[in-house]
RNA sequence: GGCCGCGUGCCCGAGUGGACUAAGGGAGCGGAUUGCAAAUCCGUAAUUCGUCGGUUCGAAUCCGACCGCGGCCUCCA
């Protein structure tokens, strides 16, 4: 089965081939280090995160970049306001923002090149369309002219010409030739910073806010390159620019795939900042609080629980139920741990290495099982990058693996071949799992914080439950169970005993 | 006004011409297990995929109209 990527550019799912067989270029606008990132910022990491971990596990050499766009109309505004500069300001940003797609899981980025540190190849590629006659400079500024180029609007499906007249509000002008036309390259004004002040061949000035993408992009994956992706309000007009710009400039075809992923929503609107409500709204969704509030592989499951080119609906109820969900499989996980005394998180060998040796018949069901959920996942991921189809397989696999390990009853009854499969059972999943970027690593589970007495003072009363249990003093023995679940000590009873776990 | 997308059980969410007798999760209910719980497992919900027509041997999937929702049309991930 080969992997099919929808394509923005033609409407149609194709059958991915990379330009250059066994190697893949990506490329992912990146944020504007303005404000502080939110949820709907982190989306298109995570799921090209999971896009680019599936294509190396396919055997392919990728090269991700995600440009930081540091120099721009906003952050000046930004930073006048808040009485800093603009590039203190976005280093602040920035590292924030990479703080938080760490946490994410989001560590497959190659390249995260700044606006700031490309303006030669920026100006270089003004230069070029200049020469083509595909721009014009007027008093510092320098225009590209969107009908100089005979298929603008081809991935946004707009005809620059039919575009304007019902629009909201009549295009600025100004000194353009055409309403259409957009600034690659704007002239400071007197009154700005001096550190947002380049020089150019047309005077001092910054780039205009599509530019750095082709030019970065072009550089670090070459003037045609696999995949684009970002924001479906990307779509118009800064993708449609950035084709226009690069493909202008060079002659050749920008990028082949173009992939935009939906946008976050929340009381089923997208955050927008024109929203009355944005404010507001924004604090609760800023990244660093909700990374407070909540541990990130559980924001993450959330993002890639749903497919990639659907919105998201972000609430309260969606993140309760994606928590309940996902403890399923940390449950499992422990115990795995301890019923086969290996930690999941570092076993390497799946069911798929296990031989195909006439066995019992319980762990042959359960091997062919689990290889049999294991070509369902990849089919899922084959189709547009599935997440959520490969989720729900994932799902199945807890399921089996439970069911084996109810029958196995490891607990009590030691059985190695069992064991080793419940061993290489775990191991697949979590390979599975971490092409999604989940179960990177084992979460920290909560504990009580103290100096190990209180866990003591635990067991204790879990040892005194089990003699009132013996003699059937119920009352006592759920007395110290219910009042313990009070203050989020839960215990399990079971055949090898009671565990407590906090929650 | 132009362009684009969506509408699947109580909620979320896959599936986009025949393997669909429509994944999976959450909630609910029933059962196994348990002294009772919890955890786990099993079962249970759409004879139907916004509505109405059409194409087809066959449609949730394609086409048309309509209804509803959302996005973009130079702030946006």
């Amino acid at each position: 089965m080969s992997l099919r990527i929808y394509n923005t550019l033609t409407g149609e799912k194709e059958i991915f081939e990379p330009i250059v067989p066994g190697k893949v270029g990506i490329y992912l606008c990146g944020p504007t280090v303005y404000k502080p990132a939110h949820l709907g910022h982190a989306v298109g990491p995570i799921i090209f995160d999971a896009i680019k971990r599936y294509l190396t596990f396919k055997g392919y050499r990728v090269t991700w970049v995600v440009n930081v766009t540091d120099v721009e109309d906003k952050l000046m505004a930004e930073a006048a306001r808040l009485g800093t500069s603009v590039p203190k300001l976005a280093r602040e940003l920035e590292q924030k923002y990479v703080e938080s797609m760490h946490a994410l899981g989001v560590r497959t980025i190659d390249h995260m090149p700044r606006a700031s540190e490309h303006i030669p190849e920026i100006i270089t590629q003004i230069q070029q369309l200049i020469a083509k006659g595909h721009a014009y400079a007027v008093e510092g500024d320098v225009y590209f002219d969107v009908t100089r180029d005979s298929d603008y609007g081809k991935l946004s499906n707009r005809k620059p010409e039919e575009q304007f007249a019902g629009t909201r509000e009549g295009l600025v002008q100004g000194n353009k030739r055409n309403p259409g036309d957009f600034a690659v390259w704007k002239a400071a004004k007197p009154e700005e910073p001096d550190d947002v002040k380049y020089d150019s061949p047309w005077g001092k000035g910054r780039p205009g806010w599509h530019i750095e993408c082709s030019a970065m992009s072009m550089k670090l994956l070459g003037e045609t390159f696999d995949i684009h992706g970002g924001g479906l309000d990307l779509k118009f007009p800064h993708h449609e620019n950035e084709i226009g710009q690069a493909e202008c400039a060079t002659g050749k075809p920008f990028c082949k795939i173009w992939m935009h992923h939906g946008l976050t929503r929340f009381n089923t609107k997208k955050i927008s900042k024109s929203d009355p409500e944005f404010e507001k709204v924004m604090s609760s969704l800023q990244l660093s609080n909700l990374l407070k509030a909540h541990p990130p592989e559980l924001l993450r499951f959330l993002i890639v629980q749903s497919h990639y080119r659907s919105p998201i609906d972000f609430s309260d109820d969606a993140l309760q139920a994606a928590k309940t969900g996902i403890s399923t499989f940390y449950r499992l996980f422990e115990r795995l741990e301890r019923t086969t005394g290996a930690d999941p998180y570092t076993a390497t060998d799946g069911v798929e290495k296990l031989s195909d040796q006439p066995t019992n018949p319980a762990i042959a069901a359960v091997r062919d099982s689990i290889l049999n959920s294991r070509l369902r996942f990849l089919e899922a991921m084959d189709d547009d990058f599935n997440t959520a189809g490969a989720i729900g397989v994932l799902f199945d696999i807890a399921g089996q693996i439970n069911k084996f390990l109810d029958a196995a009853r490891l607990e009590t009854k030691p059985d190695e071949p069992a064991r080793i499969t419940a061993q290489a059972a775990g191991a697949s999943l979590i390979t599975l799992g971490r092409l999604l970027g989940l179960f990177l690593e084992k979460q920290a589970k909560p504990a009580l914080a103290d100096d190990g007495r209180t866990g003591k003072l635990v067991e204790l009363l879990i040892d005194v439950r089990k003699m009132a249990r013996t003699a059937k003093q119920f009352a006592i023995s759920d007395h110290i169970r219910d009042n313990l679940g009070t203050i989020g000590i839960v215990l399990e009873d079971s055949q090898d005993g009671t565990r407590w776990r906090v929650e």
